[in-house]
RNA sequence: GGCCCCAUCGUCUAGGGGUUUAGGACGCAGCCCUCUCAAGGCUGAAACACGGGUUCGAAUCCCGUUGGGGCUACCA
């Protein structure tokens, strides 16, 4: 978009700048250039006190110069969406959601071999999963070959490009021949003759004129250069008709005029030869922001190659969406002191400025951590209902709605997620639990089985099956035994639950109800006269 | 090897020349609460990689060193 900067410029005059009716600030001169360049989205450029929601403004400014903001994401099916490409995908998402543009997906299928449906369907439901809504149609590189191949052909009669008929595996010798030589080979124009003949698979090569310097002005990290000469002839349309990455996606970019790329810090490598190829093409260049990128507790990278972690996969370990989307957010911006962050509030103050510059370390601990508090904020209700079908998938019946909110509302607290809840309150929905070992073994002993049967006396003798009555039953075996609560309420716990770590008693019972709590204390005294025996 | 990127507590990070005895969060330790386990509250230990500059003053700017990472495919 050549001459937005100058647009903006022509809008903003200093005095008062109104938004929605209300005055915000009054610009001067030097506040109106340097709002004009932020308004170029660039993140280096210091936000002045007065602008502190820069997203805000840069988003009203937007719409006065309709400067049209369009991101996308791009996975190649391959595998399902890994938390690295996950976390890229929500930085577009929110960049153009900030600024009132779209977001568009793209699923960049063209490796034959490796790209699968199944994987482009578990990305678009892991997308939607995340909340993370694109605009228009999906566009899918293997429906474009035309396109690909049409302006290959273009390039190659403008002679920007050529036709290379060496084989892969003359090229690997090559490649060897010269490591061994401690030289660095480099495709070369002069080599495109070699082996040709009419009729023998080729593929097109782009022809990159050596000692020019290529400038790429990263929104993250600043201008790098690169120098084209150790750039090589490199591949833009295979053997089998296919664009390489490079190729499709310089292509797509400008024809689905896309403004802003984010992606991986991996790709930096891949940004002057897209630039190249667009320029050889005559498009336009998105605006290009590099991300540092996830790292593994080893510090290595973190890829889906290396079997990365899933977002699928913490979806079925029972991680809520919202925590996924603020952990994976979190992890390489940050908004001052601020940890949690609602996706409307994300959508606020998100902006490239919150980007750092180094790689970030994935924390599965601060993460659970994460889950855990979004679960205590979350209606009793809605948790419930993502609960039930794991309880029902463990064969277990259906629970009362009323009886899995009591559960939820004493669960939650003590789980990080879904699934925690569930493994770790089977008892209130089946008898079928076993003892913990050691529990019973301390706890279901021959001197607490009075207890249990005094116990079941006086609860059999409470009216109103509730928390405080049932505090009061408790009471009196108190009294009658003279022994205090934790006495009682322990040894009570396993005789209910199987294990030694539960909600407060009380509540165990309540939620329980009269007629389990008799059975599973008569089942204990059981349990404690077949031991002695 | 070549090219590129990065560098604040163990981890995520704030800070962008003086406001800093470097702040917050996870984790860790202790205390409080307490019928257990949690949750919650309070307290604590814990970092500017190193060396040179620039400056009255450097975590902050510059250079170098070291360390880490990425790329180096007819993968994306």
């Amino acid at each position: 978009m050549p001459g937005a900067d100058n647009r903006i410029r022509g809008l903003l005059r200093p005095g008062p700048l109104q938004v929605r009716g209300q005055i915000l600030s009054q610009l001067n001169w030097e506040e109106v250039n340097i709002f004009s360049w932020q308004l170029l989205y660039n993140p280096l450029a210091r936000t002045p006190k007065p602008f502190a929601g820069i997203s805000f403004f840069a988003a009203s400014a937007c719409k006065i110069v309709s400067v049209k903001i369009v991101t996308r994401f791009a996975p190649s099916p391959t595998g399902a969406l890994h938390v690295g490409a996950a976390r890229t995908a929500i930085f577009n998402w929110l960049f153009s959601a900030s600024l009132g543009g779209d977001f568009l997906l793209r699923i960049e299928d063209t490796d034959r071999a490796r790209s699968e449906e199944k994987f482009e369907r578990q990305i678009i439901e892991s997308l939607k999963w995340l909340g993370l809504e694109w605009q228009g149609e999906i566009v899918r590189q293997s429906e474009r070959l035309d396109t690909y191949g049409r302006l290959a052909e273009r390039l190659i009669d403008e002679d920007k490009a050529y036709r290379c008929y060496v084989t892969t595996e003359e090229l690997g010798r090559r490649r060897e021949e010269a490591k061994e030589k401690g030289e660095v080979f480099r495709y070369r124009r002069e080599w495109s003759q070699l082996g040709a003949a009419p009729g023998k698979p080729y593929a097109v090569r782009l022809s990159v004129p050596p000692g020019e310097k290529i400038s790429v002005e990263d929104l993250v990290r600043g201008g790098i250069v690169f120098n084209s000469s150790e750039i090589e002839d490199f591949v833009i349309l295979k053997a089998d008709g296919f664009p390489t990455y490079n190729f499709a996606a310089a292509v797509d970019d400008a024809q689905m005029d896309i403004s802003h790329v984010i992606r991986g810090d991996d790709h930096i490598i891949n940004a002057p030869r897209q630039i190249l190829i667009a320029e050889a093409l005559g498009f336009s260049k998105p605006k290009l922001a590099h991300v540092p990128m996830i790292l593994g507790a080893d510090g290595k990278k973190l890829s889906k190659r290396h079997g990365a972690e899933s977002v699928t996969e913490y979806r079925l370990r029972g991680y809520l969406p919202e925590a996924v989307l603020n952990y994976l957010v979190r992890l390489g911006w940050s908004f001052g002191d601020q940890e949690i962050f609602t996706a409307q509030e994300l959508i606020e103050k998100f902006s490239l400025k919150g980007i750092g510059k180094s790689p970030s370390v994935f924390d599965p601990q601060k993460f659970l951590w994460l889950n855990g508090k979004y679960l205590r904020d979350l209606p009793e209700e809605s948790i419930s209902e993502k609960i039930v079908p794991l309880i029902t998938q463990k064969g277990l019946p259906r629970p009362s709605s009323e009886r899995l909110c009591k559960v939820v509302a004493q669960m939650r607290e003590r789980s990080e997620t879904l699934n925690a809840i569930v493994d770790q309150s089977l008892y209130f929905f089946t008898d079928d639990f076993e003892y913990d070992e050691k529990a019973a073994e301390k706890f279901l002993v021959e001197r607490n089985g009075e207890i249990f049967t005094l116990l079941a006396e006086e609860l059999s003798n409470v009216e109103d099956f509730s928390h405080d009555n049932i505090h009061g039953g408790f009471e009196r075996v108190m009294q009658r035994t003279g022994l205090g609560l934790g006495k009682i309420a322990q040894p009570a716990r396993v005789a209910l639950t199987g294990s030694t770590k539960s909600p407060g008693i009380f509540d165990v019972v309540e939620i329980l109800g009269r007629d389990t709590v008799a059975l599973r204390l008569a089942r204990a005294i059981d349990f404690i006269s077949s031991r002695i025996a």
